[in-house]
DNA sequence: GGACGCGAATAAGTCCGACTAAACCGAGAC
DNA sequence: GTCTCGGTTTAGTCGGACTTATTCGCGTCC
């Protein structure tokens, strides 16, 4: 939750895509440099290898001082992107490098067109955490747990997946769910995978009219996993993943 | 690997432990205060919510540049560590905004005393990554994929895992080994995994002469996955980090 | 007496211009 | 031919000025 960059449409009617300052409604401006660079980067118009036009030039092309555009940069390379050395340049860094569970990065794939591989992907890469996670979070959690996932998935039934606040209400879910891995490395890895399904449910709404109601499905895990039982858990999260990618492969 | 940041001892003979530029031998300075910064924050010197001295102030208490000093905290925003916003400064944000997965994180958790809880976790979460990335390497490895795993396990045999050519074969192994599953995601979390696992085995070393030899073991998950055995490859793997998590242990 | 709104104080955000340092590349010496 | 040594290019650092966005306190109005 809480991405920083939002941008509204990148190219002017000009032919060279230049960032304007959108004026009073702005984000920060490196965010917005960041974001123009990231997505141009990630989206493979400047492909690893090549090197950026050098800093004094690009800045101002894109009519922003040196310093915003430099610490937007600095972003870049604090997430794998890009690496930069005296003389040399920046260059893009070779794919395996990027910090692709980053939720900027992430956020910066799905801007554009979302590749379907990498969809699929990241499905597969659900499919083997989460049923993993739902096991140990059958095992472990505490009461409070307990009343988190209750409270969230009450919040999903009462709004649906189609608002705002039913899919915050799903997130909510499976956060509390992850939380009760008591398992920090897991909750990181949350983070990454929730953006990226916030991502591709997004692309789901695109295609109006999910056909499947999902709750019974969410209440299957919340069953077991209040239960203690953790193979049961386990074999519902596991449903319950292969339906969202089959739902997510059918908008796509 | 390639992390950019390597720092002697921190703290000077003087009370307050204040950045000096470490002359000739510098890294980059930004790189230096952010690993500064990164580490106070991680290891809990500066507590999530507490908010850290303003940009002029500290910059010249670390004697440098108002602009390095925003670069560096630039870059542990963009990992999620601190957030900032104008008059109300920089505050350190909740643990669970934090990329714990970002390589670089996980080398300032490590570069203190490391803690066991976290390491606990992170194994916990091989257990759960790598035995299906085997079982998905063992149903779609090419040729290619076989090559790369069987060289790197030569080198893992002729050098051992005392030396660092050997541990570097190590990580190729499970490099390959990732490389071989064909998803991205799960490249992605090998590089988190790889750079955590790494930190581990130098504490491994540090109970010096680890008494198991772990070539037989990989061995097994190679077999496997050449042969296409799924079951078997997952199940090889499964023991392979059950025995390193029992190595760390008895180190820690 | 409480809520609302307005205005200053403050800290981050941006801009500018100069200088430093490092790395690459080509010219010259051996 | 290789090696070395400068020169050139590009990022890195510096510093100081100015802008913008919040927050907080004050006063006013209900």
């Amino acid at each position: 939750m809480a991405l920083d960059d939002q941008v509204d449409g990148v190219d002017e009617a000009g032919v060279q895509p230049i960032t304007r300052t959108p004026k009073g409604s702005g984000r920060r401006l490196r965010g917005a440099i960041a974001h123009y660079l990231g997505t141009q980067i990630v989206s493979g118009a400047i492909a690893p290898g090549e090197k950026l036009t050098g800093e004094v030039a690009n800045a101002e092309a894109l009519d922003v001082s040196r310093s915003a555009y430099r610490e937007a940069v600095q972003v870049l390379t604090a997430k794998g992107l890009v690496e930069s050395r005296p003389k040399a340049g920046t260059r893009v860094l070779p794919r395996s490098r990027w910090n692709m569970l980053d939720p900027q990065v992430l956020a910066w794939a799905f801007s554009g067109e979302p590749d379907t591989d990498f969809v699929r992907d990241l499905f597969e890469l659900r499919a083997v955490v989460e049923p993993a996670a739902a096991r140990l979070a059958a095992e472990r959690r505490d009461r409070d747990d307990v009343k988190a996932m209750r409270d969230a998935l009450a919040k999903m039934r009462r709004h649906t997946l189609a608002t705002d606040a039913g899919r915050a209400a799903d997130r909510d879910f499976h956060d509390a769910l992850l939380e009760a891995t008591h398992n920090n490395a897991l909750v990181a890895l949350s983070a990454s995978i929730g953006a990226a399904v916030s991502w591709t449910t997004k692309y789901k709404q695109r295609a109006r009219a999910l056909p499947r109601d999902p709750v019974p499905d969410h209440i299957k895990v919340f069953d077991a996993i209040a239960a203690g039982d953790a193979d049961a858990a386990a074999a519902a999260m596991r449903t319950l993943v292969d339906l969202a990618l089959e739902d997510t492969r059918l908008s796509m």
